[in-house]
DNA sequence: GTAACCATGTAACACGTTACATGATTGT
DNA sequence: ACAATCATGTAACGTGTTACATGGTTAC
C-alpha cells in the first residue's frame, strides 16, 4: 500500500510522467524508497482509476507520447488520511547478514569480495548524499521550515550508510586478519 | 528465494520445528530476516519436497504432535552454493520517511505521536541487543573464532538501531521546538 | 555499431501478509 | 474467564520482480 502513497507525496510535490517518477525514485526519494519503473506504471494506472491522480497525454515529435500526471483533490485527501494513520515499523531483511551468520560454511574471501562490492556501491551512493547535503547547506544557507523535513529524510540515508561502512570496515578488517594470520 | 537460504542456515546450526524457527526469527535470527509462521511453514513444505531437509514427525501426549526438520546434504549443498553467489544490496523502504518527506501535509503532532512509538519499540529492541551482547562479552570473555561473523550481526543489528534513534533524537527535537516556539 | 535516454505497457511468477481453522495445556 | 504457549496448516489477496514488447534519438 506504500507506494501508492509515495508516488502521491511525488505527484504532490510536483507534476510529472511515471518515468521521470522512476527517476526520482532512483535519486531524491530513492534513498526511503524503492520501485522498478513497472511498478510504477501499474500503480499509475491504479491511481487514475480511483480517480487519485489525473493525467494529460502530451504528443511529441521526438519522442514517445508521454502522460503527465497530477494529484486531484481525492488524492490529496486520501493521502493525508494516510499520512495520519500510524505507520508500521518496516522487517530488516539482509541477505548479506544471513551470509555471515552462515561464514562457517564458506571461505572468508567470498565473503569479503561480496562485503567489498557492497561498500563500493554504497560509499558512492554516500558521497552523492553528502554532496547533496551540502549544496543544502552550503556558505551558512538554513533550511527553510517548509523543507526542513525533506532534510531529515536526507539526513537519515547518510546516517544509515555510514552506520554500515563503519560496521563493515570492521567486519572487514576482521575477514583480512583472518586471511593471513 | 533469501527465505529459503535463512531457514536452511538456521537448521545447518541447529535441528528443529517449524515453530522453533519462527520463535528463532523472532529474536536471534530476527535482527536480519524477519518472517511470519505461515511463510516458515510453508517454505518447509517446499524445502522438504525439493528435499533439501528431511523430518521425522514426533507425536507427544499433551501437546499436538510436531515435525522436527533436519538440513540433509543436498540441502547443506544448495546452502553452500547460494552462499557463494553474490547478494544483492537490499532496496530501503522506509514508510515513516514518506510522511517525513510529506511533512507540510499533517501537523507535527502526528508525526511526533508515531516517531515515539518507533522510538519505544526500538529503545526496547535495542536493549535486548546490547543485553545479548554484553553477555557475551562478559568478564573478558573473547568470541571463538567460529562466532565471531554471528556476533557481527548482532553488532549490525546494534548499530542500525542506535544510527535510527541518534537520528529519531534530532527529529523529534526539531517537531517539538516547532510546536511552542 | 552500441549503449544510454526517453516512454509506456502486459504477463507470469515469486514472495509476503492476513484471515481462517483446530485444539490441548499452563499460568494469572 | 482469559491470555499465552505449543503446533501445524490452507486460502485469498496484495505486493514486488523479471521477462517480454516496442521504437525513435543522441552521444561515443
Amino acid at each position: 500500500m506504500a507506494l501508492r502513497y509515495a508516488i502521491l507525496v511525488s505527484l504532490h510535490d510536483k507534476q510529472g510522467t511515471g518515468y521521470e517518477i522512476a527517476k526520482e525514485f532512483d535519486n531524491g526519494v530513492g534513498y526511503f524508497w524503492n520501485a522498478t519503473s513497472q511498478q510504477i506504471y501499474n500503480e499509475l494506472g491504479k491511481l487514475a482509476r480511483d480517480n487519485l491522480i489525473s493525467f494529460k497525454v502530451v504528443p511529441q515529435r521526438d519522442r514517445p507520447q508521454k502522460k503527465i500526471y497530477r494529484i486531484t483533490s481525492a488524492g490529496k485527501k486520501a493521502l493525508v488520511e494516510w499520512l495520519s494513520q500510524p505507520t508500521k515499523i518496516q522487517p530488516i531483511r539482509d541477505p548479506l547478514l544471513i551470509k555471515l551468520f552462515a561464514s562457517d560454511l564458506i571461505p572468508p574471501s567470498v565473503l569479503l569480495e561480496d562485503i567489498e562490492t557492497h561498500r563500493k556501491l554504497r560509499t558512492q551512493l554516500l558521497a552523492n548524499l553528502e554532496a547533496l547535503r551540502d549544496r543544502k547547506t552550503a556558505s551558512g544557507k538554513k533550511i527553510p521550515k517548509a523543507l526542513r523535513y525533506k532534510y531529515f529524510t536526507l539526513l537519515r540515508g547518510i546516517g544509515a550508510l555510514q552506520a554500515w561502512l563503519d560496521w563493515s570496515t570492521e567486519v572487514v578488517q576482521s575477514l583480512r586478519s583472518e586471511k593471513r594470520p
